[in-house]
DNA sequence: CATTGTCCCAGC
DNA sequence: GCTGGGACA
């Protein structure tokens, strides 16, 4: 396999993790602009996690409760358990092992925070192939799957027609990715590109598994390194798993600040 | 007091 | 080993 194409690796990470362990809990704040705060005193608590309907309001992580609900103000808070006087995560974190169990039934993972999660699916694509060979790979095993770069050749007119259905331009790129795979799959000279897909397949299972098992959603990057596959999951979110193909690479990286990548964030990315 | 907590790593 | 800084959520 070509140098720096040898992998498969997932990263997948939860949608605003500890405002759907509250909603869990209490399914009235399901659907709603919701956040997470701990420490009531101070303007009303800081605000440590964010539902994409309350970010829609232009509510932010760190921001007091106070400043929010001038933004939204139907927000609903759920509060950090406190116990002797800290916050107490223990709740997030045993919801974080029985995300983790879902996921180990599909491969190694190496837990990188509460909330996400990388995992090396080389030799889970490897066992794949063999059951795919002479076949191809159906679209609707990616139905939650976007393929950075693609489609390639929009025009501009299409493009801004597309902006109104982002559905319709990534069930057109998964098609246009699928068809300029080869036709049958073989498990000799497999290219990087059949790998990742299925890859992406794997990891569209593995998500049915988790939201089945414990409710939760998560998003997903598929690539050939962690620094690539974690910057993929974040491409589209919430509930949507992304694959990186390598030729993608450059012009992502020239449409992208450097800070979006992961430990160039901070003091070097203000370089 | 008013960003808190956690993890990782370099330097000692 | 311990600690402080850096990065992230």
């Amino acid at each position: 396999m070509e140098y720096g194409k040898e992998r498969v690796v997932a990263l997948v990470d939860m949608d605003c993790f500890y405002v759907q362990v509250e909603q869990r809990l209490n399914p009235a704040l399901k659907n709603k602009p919701c956040v997470v705060a701990q420490y009531k005193t101070w303007k009303g608590g800081g605000i440590i996690a964010v539902s994409y309907e309350a970010r829609d309001h232009g509510v932010k992580r760190n921001m007091w409760v106070a400043d929010a609900k001038k933004l939204c103000p139907d927000l609903e808070v759920a509060r950090v358990r406190e116990s002797h006087g800290k916050a107490d995560l223990t709740h997030y974190r045993e919801a974080s092992v029985e995300v983790i169990e879902v996921m180990s039934r599909f491969a190694v993972i190496e837990r990188a925070s509460i909330d996400e999660a990388y995992m090396d699916l080389t030799s889970a694509v490897q066992e794949r192939l063999k059951d795919m060979t002479n076949k191809q790979i159906d679209p609707n095993l990616l139905r939650n799957t976007y393929v950075q770069g693609f489609p390639q050749n929009a025009s501009d007119e299409q493009e801004s027609a597309q902006e109104l259905n982002k559905e319709v331009e990534r069930s057109r790129g998964l098609e246009q990715w699928l068809s300029s795979l080869p036709a049958t799959l073989t498990t000799d000279q497999c290219p990087s590109e059949v790998q990742l897909t299925l890859g992406a397949v794997i990891v569209e299972e593995m998500r049915a598994a988790v939201e089945k098992d414990t409710g939760f959603r998560c998003s997903a990057g598929i690539a050939h390194n962690k620094v690539l596959a974690k910057l993929a999951c974040g491409l589209n979110k919430p509930n949507r798993q992304t694959i990186l193909p390598m030729d993608s690479v450059p012009e992502l990286f020239n449409s992208l600040p450097i800070s979006k990548i992961r430990n160039l964030g901070g003091k070097l990315g203000n370089l």
